[in-house]
RNA sequence: GCUCCGGUAGCUCAGUUGGAUAGAGCAACGGUCUUCUAAACCGUAGGUCGCAGGUUCGAGUCUUGCCCGGAGCGCCA
């Protein structure tokens, strides 16, 4: 089994150690790791320095000893010691072909299974009835369809918890605003919706606050008395509002009808949008703010019979020791608000789906309400499940995707970039070029027919687009370039896309039975493929360990430019050997493997020709 | 004012949790196609890792202060 070779050679290691410095069952940290210049051997031991020091020894010397007490020869050449105290190692050919055997022999491909029977539930997309789909939804699902595959990838079961702005004072407003102008609410498009709800959202905003301030101002009486009638009317549409909440919190039938005609009109052209994306998010996973409704005032019961809320103003805050802001979980008017729902839906998700881990896939604005939200559970107990696991409550801090202004992506126009606008003009992209290719009468995709060239175009462009946003590191701000996206060099989905479909298109000419090959290492670059091949399970846990999806592009980046030299380096099907030709179609075959099933975790498709 | 995030090549970004000489890709320049799919490969050039101290065998990585950019900060979500 290839994981236990590395981890034998550092328990080997760890022992050498701990009997050279007398230290048994200590549990030393040899700090084994990969080399990653290839003349220092395959991986190395960096704990003689640190641990040479701590011990007043010479670090060399040390080094020195515990080669002299680890047998690592049945797998690895001798062991080195270089430079302050490095320990050097090199493992037998014989070993890594092993290894290898063992990962293509796995229908897994050596990707060790969680040991957690718990599930996981992803907070993601976070789709607000009546509003269109814009950027910001893009990444948050993103990453989160692409976490929740990981984690469906060792096993784990996940909830894709899709947290609908569905219920409240917003949605009322867009309602009460859609009946009062008598819209037929079965013909409804989302453009009209976004539109009520923009127009709602201006109205209220005329509020109290800033008639105050204009009088604070000295603003002139014409601007007052303006500003007076604007609030009137404003906080009369607001009172209908409320009105209309209440009865639709009532369960007025009709009321109720009609607002699951906007959800409905609002999620069809979101599962579109989300159909185009390649996410596996349905109506399933619709959770949304609606769904805690009755939960809401037992939370703020149970957080003040705990003596955990206090009043304020009117208002319930829950207080921390280690700092001065306090959370709010009721107005004074006796209204919940979004931390409240929060809380139910943590209390939900922990209690009753027993997952022992939260993972809220949301921007960076949101960092000080999640650390509110996450201390603030843990004060209640939710900080474990009903049968006692620590929960782990993360939040994914994304950054913000940007025009090339660098300020947050706009259109012309200045209003916001919908994303089935962005999804349709990547896939015109993909397209394009799919079509420019298949012109050429050598290539692959020449006289294929259109809807099949259509789809490859669909799945290079929104791959393009999937790519570029996972393969940077999250918490930063990004400036979204489609020219660089569709570029297709470079550290691209493409690319790596482009490396599968070459590869098929190599196996599928050969004609000889390759299955059962013997796995070969001749050339550096056979041998340089193979070892980056066995680093997947190591790379995977890793980035399952951070949840860091762009430590698996970086790798499966490297992994297509190891194939792609080798391909260079090693003629396959022309070689004259028949064993190394079968050894070289058997490289390649598991290099599809994984990459195919790499892009697919980060969900991005494969296609078989490009 | 307080808190948080970022600052690495002209541009866009990695940097294996403190390891050996800081790496890619674009863009620039030079090579490799009667292609096992050139959407590929090889090479050249490009750096005070924001600035200054500190910690130690060793710092892009940890720490302190400052500079620049961005975000958040009680009844919106």
């Amino acid at each position: 089994m290839s994981l236990n070779i590395q981890s034998s050679v550092r328990d080997a290691l760890q022992n050498g150690f701990e009997e050279a410095l007398s230290l048994q069952g200590e549990g030393v940290d040899p700090l084994l790791r990969k080399s990653q210049n290839p003349e220092h051997g395959d991986y190395q031991s960096n704990g003689a320095m640190g641990l040479g020091k701590k011990h007043g020894m010479n670090p060399r010397e040390l080094a020195e000893k515990v080669i002299g007490l680890v047998d690592l020869s049945a797998i690895a050449h001798p062991l080195e010691v270089a430079g302050p105290g490095f320990i050097n190692i090199k493992l037998k050919d014989e070993t890594i072909l092993e290894m290898v055997r063992e990962m293509d022999a796995d229908s897994g491909l050596g990707i060790a299974q969680s040991e957690d029977a718990h599930p996981v539930a992803i907070d993601l997309c976070g789709v607000n009835v009546a509003k269109q789909l814009h950027v910001g939804h893009l990444r948050s699902t993103i990453i989160g369809d692409a976490l929740a595959r990981m984690f469906e990838r060792v096993g784990r079961k996940v909830y894709r918890e899709n947290h609908l702005g569905d219920w409240g004072l917003p949605i009322a407003m867009v309602l009460e605003r859609l009946i009062a102008s008598g819209v037929d609410l079965d013909s409804l498009s989302l453009d009209a919706l976004n539109d009520a709800y923009r127009d709602a959202q201006l109205g209220a905003r005329m509020d109290s606050r800033g008639l105050q301030r204009a009088k604070e101002r000295d603003a002139g009486p014409h601007r007052i008395i303006e500003l007076e009638t604007q609030n009137e009317s404003a906080s009369e549409a607001q009172q209908s509002a409320k009105d209309l909440l209440i009865a639709l919190q009532q369960g007025d039938a009709k009321l109720v009808g009609e607002w699951e005609k906007l959800i409905e009109c609002t999620m069809r052209s979101v599962f579109e949008s989300l159909g185009l994306l390649n996410v596996k998010i349905g109506p399933e996973h619709n959770r949304g703010e609606s769904f805690y409704r009755e939960h809401l005032g037992g939370i703020v019961d149970e957080f003040v019979s705990g003596g955990l809320a206090v009043e304020d103003g009117g208002a319930l805050v829950v207080r921390f020791d280690n700092r001065d802001r306090p959370m709010l979980i009721r107005k004074s008017d006796g209204g919940f608000l979004y931390a409240t729902t929060d809380l139910a839906a943590i209390k939900f998700r922990t209690q009753t789906l027993g997952a022992d881990q939260l993972i809220y896939v949301v921007d960076a604005r949101q960092r000080d309400h999640f650390k509110d939200l996450f201390d603030a559970a843990a004060l209640i107990g939710w900080d474990k499940t009903p049968d006692g696991a620590e929960v782990d409550m993360v939040h994914i801090p994304f950054g913000s995707v940007l025009g090339d202004d660098k300020k947050p992506l706009k259109t012309r126009s200045g209003s916001n970039v919908t994303l089935s606008s962005l999804l349709n003009e990547a896939i015109e992209r993909g397209v394009a070029e799919v079509l420019k290719r298949s012109s050429d009468e050598n290539a692959p995709t020449h006289g294929m027919d259109e809807a099949s060239l259509h789809t490859i175009g669909r799945q290079i462009g929104i791959g393009a687009i999937k790519y570029a946003d996972l393969s940077n590191d999250l918490v930063r701000d990004y400036v979204f370039d489609m020219d660089r996206m569709v570029a297709f060099e470079g550290n691209t989905g493409p690319y790596i896309q482009y490396a599968g479909a070459r590869i098929r298109s190599l196996i599928s000419k050969c004609e000889d039975d390759w299955s059962g090959a013997e796995f070969i290492l001749g050339e550096p670059e056979e041998r340089a493929l193979i070892m980056q091949l066995l680093q997947y399970n190591a790379v995977f846990q890793g980035m399952l360990n951070s949840l860091e999806p762009h430590r698996l592009c970086t790798w499966l980046y490297d992994l297509t430019e190891a194939f792609n030299a080798f391909y260079q380096a090693c003629p396959v099907l022309k070689v004259e050997d028949k064993e190394v030709k079968l050894s070289r179609v058997k490289l390649a075959h598991l290099t599809k493997r994984v990459i195919e099933d790499g892009l697919d975790v980060l969900g991005i498709e494969s296609p078989e020709h490009m």
